[in-house]
DNA sequence: GGAGTTTTCAGCCGATAGGGGGACATGAGT
DNA sequence: ACTCATGTCCCCCTATCGGCTGAAAACTCC
């Protein structure tokens, strides 16, 4: 089974992106965005096997967003959406690690095909969903991160030495597949996991 | 007028005094929150005129609370909520900055006059809502770290040394009254400077 | 009962952050 | 006209971070 994240400014694009993917028997999971920065937030919370994603929108470019998306998880599967009138921006992100592309005006039977292509093997059969999860205490050590603690000073609040927390800041950056305490916190946020 | 932050881990206490608080005549705005961190939250992002502050509560206790409400916002009113049980607790927060006091079962006259006393001069009047505004660059800067950027990688996303960045990034700081990007990007993320 | 996770602590290391200062240009607000 | 916020860049400095490694005790899970 594979989830999707169709990722399109226009909302009939969308709409109808929605329909056609959903009725694909692959297809277990669906939610859109607007844009490519909803795109880069939705992609951390809900890690969707395959994007779907614009290649010409106002912003952030598909491009720029493909390959944020592949920075920030390079498991993730990208096909870009062209209306046509730009191979040039297609073949440049597939060259990029984008894992093709349709048209927008694709049969179901195209979407299909390309999704069971792309999509066939699919991350999620490795290991999944919860995803984010972390243990009381690293959870607490991000909590005191978002408030602006030093490593120093969370131990001292939980009674722990410096080092035990640099051990779980080390640990739950991995997990977060976050390069550093800000991003740790910004998908803390938006994954729910500290308020 | 008067914005009202309601802050008791029990919900029917919650709901008789967001009743009561709402029905004066002072108050055009209540939130609740039902712990200290929900609390600090809400305070960073609506900045209530004042703060009824529940003296017990499990987790982070009231006067803690008071204390990291204070940091956070020095101008903000505190107001102890006490059972009458512990006198000690609320003469320790008041010494510490909080406002003023009062029993759990005031009457809406006592409540009225404390708000009245308490919230009279209010802030609303002397500087604003927005509070929190960033320049374009330092929204930038900003939505970089929330990415987990180092300075050096945003200047070169944004074709700007890493010398400038530093500079807009201090000056952000200061804004959010952040310590570390970690928290900036917690405080910019609650306020809905980035996504 | 062993495998895996969590929790605790430690040392070493280079890279980065964040604070201080100053400089100069622009543009908006007063 | 003057001020203030912004944007750009530079220097300095120290504290902290985040990587690497290793280790031991407690816990859960199967």
């Amino acid at each position: 089974m594979t989830s999707v994240l169709i990722v399109d400014d226009a909302p009939a694009v969308r709409d109808s992106l929605r329909r056609l993917v959903s009725s694909l028997p692959e297809v277990d999971g669906v939610s859109l965005a607007s844009s490519g920065d909803e795109a880069l937030a939705r992609c951390l919370t809900e890690r969707p096997d395959l994007v779907l994603l614009d290649v010409r929108m106002p912003g952030m470019n598909g491009l720029e967003c493909a390959r944020r998306l592949l920075h920030s998880d390079p498991s993730v599967r990208i096909v870009m959406l062209t209306a046509g009138d730009d191979p040039q921006a297609v073949a440049t992100a597939v060259a990029n690690g984008a894992a093709g592309y349709i048209t927008k005006d694709a049969t179901r039977l195209e979407m299909g095909l390309a999704i069971h292509h792309v999509g066939g093997n699919g991350r999620r059969p490795a290991e999944q969903t919860p995803q984010f999860k972390l243990s009381e205490r690293e959870t607490q050590v991000l909590d005191g991160m978002s408030r602006g603690l030093s490593n120093g000073e969370i131990g001292r609040e939980l009674y722990l030495s410096e080092d035990t927390i640099k051990t779980h800041a080390r640990r739950l950056f991995r997990k977060l597949r976050a390069a550093d305490r800000a991003q740790a916190v910004a998908v803390g946020l938006r994954a729910g996991l500290i308020n």
